[in-house]
RNA sequence: GGCUCUAUCGUCUAACGGUUAGGACACGGCCUUUUCAAGGCUGUAAUCCGGGUUCGAUUCCCGGUAGAGUCACCA
């Protein structure tokens, strides 16, 4: 079917810190590009820095992609490859395209040490990029850059290349930050006599101060692993970072992980770069998270509840599971009900709220009237049977009484007040329902008390 | 500073010479069974500047300007 099977992408990332956005950002196109051709997706993890190469990085990238759902097709570590580079080196070395060079070590100042140098001829190198079109540039001032600290110490741009090489990597994708990295190692395909691969560098995403994320300027926002703690949505994350720098070319914007690859061309991905933009994703998240089925959206409110709602004396798990569809409409993230307890929005339902006489009193209204208003919610509801206690029989019942008033609010208000103590609620019916009759009637009474 | 790249609403973007310059997020207004949320409708808001080329430039070319990336014996 596929004409394209020979195509292999690779994520490269170096475990010398935590798994990037940047990284998944690249890691997702590679991805969607591998699979919308039916080719190959491979994970290539960068350890030749043996001193700042972490196993913990290695397991949070590695997490971190598997929560994602962009699954490899292969695994390697750079440091198995430890031989081919030596062999490779040793190959330059032979032929004169590559010498050892005895000079002062940068590292260690005033100590004398050998590292390997390419022999650069100093050729203009044009390279078609498949994003950005032809770019030129003259190797000349890059001078006979050092490929290797010694045998069993290659460095990025000579690894990178050897790696490539040995994987038979088509089509290299990354960000555009390498840009001044690919003349270099062009260089060193020639010098290998190795076919070079296709180059597409995708745009950088910016922070909102439009500087490329860095750890050390913009913190925590830049680790896949803080969204993953905030109860974002891996498919909403990978549907919001495929939109900057890319689009369908339609006006589609909520993707699954599938319907990208189905949507992904290289020709429709942007020269610029792009601001990550929280505002968007929180957007795109919650679309996700009205699209997971009710089962889901409960599991997920669960896993980020806090005791301080757990704990509430009236707390009960099928009550809460009702409240699911209602928390859904109120977060854009599932970590927000964390902070739903301790006074907030989830606390009312599994404790009797304490209310204070102004708030319970509509403004423009009375304190009698409010009185006269809860004393009639009072009797209807209590003649209300257990089973039509339901948000549809509450409401019409209460809604036919407010609706013979001159205005609905000063009946509404007092009552939603009543059952919640706060400003800001949900409405009076919903909040009926989850807390049952019994309890209804209390608070009811609790107001009345209040405004005797 | 050198080199490379880029340039449409505040942000993400559509337009591949002819559009009232479209959409989304955010923001404002209105509506919807009190408030909040959600939902619906609606409004404000952009082609960096200057030259060309062309009957006609957001679009093609050149020059400015601005921004970004990168300049390791890190990756």
């Amino acid at each position: 079917m596929s004409t394209n099977e020979h195509i292999i992408t690779r994520i490269a990332p170096s475990p010398t810190g935590f798994f990037h956005m940047g990284t998944l950002r690249t890691a997702l196109f590679c991805y969607l590009y591998a699979r919308k051709h039916d080719g190959k997706y491979l994970l290539r993890i960068e350890d030749t820095d043996k001193i700042r190469s972490k196993k913990e990085f290695e397991d949070d990238i590695l997490e971190s992609l598997k929560w994602l759902g962009i699954e490899h097709d292969a695994f390697f570590r750079q440091s198995e490859h430890l031989s081919e580079h030596k062999i490779y080196l040793q190959k330059l070395i032979d032929e004169d395209k590559a010498y050892i060079s005895r000079e002062e070590s940068k590292e260690n100042a005033g100590e004398m040490r050998e590292v390997i140098r390419f022999r650069n001829k100093s050729e203009t190198v044009t390279f078609h990029d498949l994003i950005l079109g032809d770019v030129t540039v003259d190797t000349s001032d890059l001078g006979d850059f050092v490929i290797a600290k010694d045998f069993d110490t290659p460095l990025y741009n000579f690894a990178v290349v050897v790696d490539d090489c040995n994987a038979n990597i088509t089509h290299v994708i990354r960000g555009q930050d390498h840009v001044p990295n690919t003349p270099r190692q062009i260089l060193l395909y020639k010098a290998l006599d190795k076919p070079v691969p296709a180059f597409a560098h995708i745009p950088l995403i910016l922070a909102p101060d439009k500087q490329k994320l860095s750890k050390r300027k913009h913190g925590e926002s830049v680790a896949v692993s803080t969204y993953r703690k905030n109860g974002y949505l891996p498919e909403a994350l990978i549907n919001f970072m495929a939109l900057i720098g890319w689009n369908p070319g339609t006006e589609q914007e909520i993707f699954s992980l599938k319907g990208l690859v189905e949507a992904f061309t290289l020709e429709r991905v942007q020269k610029s770069p792009g601001v990550f933009n929280l505002d968007k994703l929180n957007w795109i998240n919650k679309e996700h998270m009205k699209l997971l089925p009710i089962e889901e959206q409960e599991k997920r409110v669960f896993e980020f509840l806090p005791e301080s709602v757990t704990n509430l004396p009236h707390f009960n798990t099928e009550k809460m599971r009702t409240l699911v569809p209602n928390i859904i409409e109120r977060i854009e993230k599932f970590g927000d009900v964390r902070t739903m307890g301790d006074g907030g929005e989830l606390t009312f339902f599994f404790e009797t709220p304490t209310l204070v006489r102004d708030s319970l009193v509509f403004k423009g209204s009375t304190a009698d009237e409010g009185k006269t208003h809860l004393l009639e919610a009072q009797a209807i509801l209590t003649n209300l049977g257990e089973s039509d206690w339901t948000i549809e029989t509450i409401k019409s019942a209460i809604m036919a009484y407010a609706d013979t008033l001159p205005k609905r609010g000063p009946a509404l208000h007092p009552l939603r007040y009543a059952l919640s103590g706060l400003e800001r609620s949900p409405d009076p019916f919903t909040i009926a329902n989850a807390i049952g009759k019994t309890e209804t009637l209390h608070r009811i009474q609790n107001a009345l008390t209040i405004l005797a």
